[in-house]
DNA sequence: CAAAATTATGGAAACATTTTCATAGAGTCC
DNA sequence: GGACTCTATGAAAATGTTTCCATAATTTTG
């Protein structure tokens, strides 16, 4: 049987309020009091039981990471910071997965209120929109977005600096001397996709070129528009000398479509893509892409989290932070 | 404010118990009286608070999943289908990420122990041994192995069947014409390495070839190793002709080597790995490999646990579920 | 030196459930 | 038709904490 803080009261020859203020170092206990607790919690290997805390204050000391898969962004660099980070302040991480289906979104976010989460970090599925839920539950606990968002100002959220990443590297493939350079973009329902676009086009304003319809190419961030998309591309009249692939899945889907052409990176197309992953340097070429530091959008999801839960605000004004992204050229784009 | 169990009383004018039965559909509760509350619950939008139910047998409805990342094998699939699972029995899955770490795995231990979660699914670290102390915890709370183990026979686990798998691609290479295949596999210590070794030899003894030392280069699970050792071979007199990367980490390692020398799969030299990701199918060409059903081994660990959770036994004979491997022929190994 | 503030402790309520015990009507058995 | 069993429900106990309220002793303040 496992020790209770009655048992360690009794041992203590106190009551159970004072060993739960001394455990706690909330109210008053003397040095002497204190010292007598700590024996006994010891002697007895007294763990507080985790339900019966977070029973009264109401909610437990877990906190939700809600995201679409575990790759990718949400690798082990982020969630391994979460979780360390979490536990370092006594809060446990429940990972929910939804796939980007939104009905498994729906029931994870239930889940999560019904297991009185003290916070959420979420990322919102593509397919499908919750956010009405989602808005309805951060009346009630705190709740940051996390790298992808529906409606600006409404919640706190920590975002790459999408726009500047995809004028960044836009710029870069200019500077290399291309012209027609595509775009395969997913969702356009997201900020995600809204500012990459954005940025893409932002660049080729710049530069003084008109942005071609038929080199932006739209549908959803998965392998198979990726390679819809690439040979469509390729089956133009002028076909594009660079390609932006809008993700990693996209980016797969490209590949996968060059090697069925047997079009050789970079001699015959550029390719550079966003988000980074160990196999884009390990692919031949490896691939120039642009990425964002995830243990720093980690640190900035987490802290901003742990500071709203312990100082609750009924209507805080919603923070957001924007992450610098940053240029990894490889050997994947060459000069024209 | 949240709506508990006592509002849907009201509001269905009965007790707390019999609402407590009908929504957990134990004792006696009458078609009318259970519609009755159904509705009341519904219109309330009642959630049950997870604590309180939690509070009264002694575990917290949690479980722990210690794994040393989260990708290659633990990825998506096998973290989304246990979430559900658990879900479903209304239990919580706090997820650790060890990174092969001994001392983070020993806090986690220690943390998923304090918390008092009810049972553990577990892969050992690779760098470092905590088996002394998850024995020790082993005789409180039921904990399966994964993937992994470092002695047989004293605790439930869930493996590959490596020896079968080793063994089968080893064929499929000789079949193939192949007689000097090499083997590049990772630490010593845990079963993972040391029957895919194993299976390795049986094939080529069942050939009536001899293992010869030279082709087999032991190290650890890293790209690193895959990468010298790659090199290594390739400055061998009597160069292999076919590659068995021991993982996906050893085989980033390989190719990226492969890449740097200008040899091409599988004209100049035929190679396979173990574990399927979906980078494999997009490489070019496609890496061939031997796979074990994932969401199958997920599902017998959480069956598992759930069941020792539930007919608790003090000294229960551990149980062994071994799963079959299968070989996934793509286009990276040719015949000679 | 009296009043007020601070320090220290215990008793009991509160948290939201599940479970045990009690009660009682309705069938069923012999 | 009495003894049982089955069905259905409610009252209350139990779970392990934290927090509120009360009570004193001690210290500080004016």
């Amino acid at each position: 049987m496992v020790a209770t803080i009655k048992d360690v009261a009794k041992r203590a020859g106190l009551s159970q309020a004072t060993v739960s203020r001394a455990l706690n170092k909330s109210g008053y206990v003397s040095q002497e009091t204190l010292a007598r607790v700590e024996q006994a919690a010891a002697e007895l290997g007294y763990q507080p039981n985790w339900m019966a805390r977070g029973l009264h204050g109401k909610s437990s000391n877990l906190i939700g990471l809600l995201v679409p898969e575990v790759m990718s962004l949400y690798d082990n660099s982020v969630i391994q910071y979460m979780t360390e980070k979490l536990h370092a302040h006594n809060y446990g991480l429940m990972l929910c997965i939804h796939n980007e289906r939104a009905d498994l979104d729906l029931k994870y976010l239930q889940l999560l209120h019904e297991k009185r989460v003290a916070g959420i970090i979420y990322t919102h599925p593509l397919n499908g929109d919750n956010s009405e839920l989602v808005h309805q539950l951060a009346e009630h606990l705190p709740i940051i977005e996390l790298n992808r968002r529906r409606e600006a100002g409404l919640l706190d959220a920590v975002l790459a600096d999408n726009i500047q990443g995809a004028r960044q590297i836009t710029r870069y493939l200019l500077g290399l001397g291309h012209r027609r350079i595509a775009l395969i973009m997913g969702e356009d329902e997201l900020t995600t996709g809204q500012n990459r676009l954005h940025g893409y086009q932002l660049a080729l304003t710049e530069a003084g070129l008109p942005a071609d319809r038929r080199l932006i190419r739209i549908g959803s961030f998965s392998r198979q528009h990726g390679e819809a998309a690439m040979h469509d591309l390729l089956d133009e009249d002028v076909a594009p000398t660079a390609i932006l692939a809008g993700s990693n899945r996209i980016l797969m889907g490209v590949l996968k479509t060059l090697t069925a052409r047997n079009i050789h990176i970079p001699v015959d197309l550029s390719v550079a893509a966003f988000n980074d992953t160990e196999w884009l340097q390990i692919w031949n070429p490896p691939i120039t892409t642009v990425d964002i530091a995830v243990e720093e959008m980690a640190h900035w999801a987490v802290d901003l989290l742990l500071k709203r839960i312990s100082v609750p605000d009924v209507k805080p004004t919603p923070r957001e932070y924007l992450l610098g992204t940053s240029l990894i050229i490889r050997e994947s784009c060459r000069a024209v």
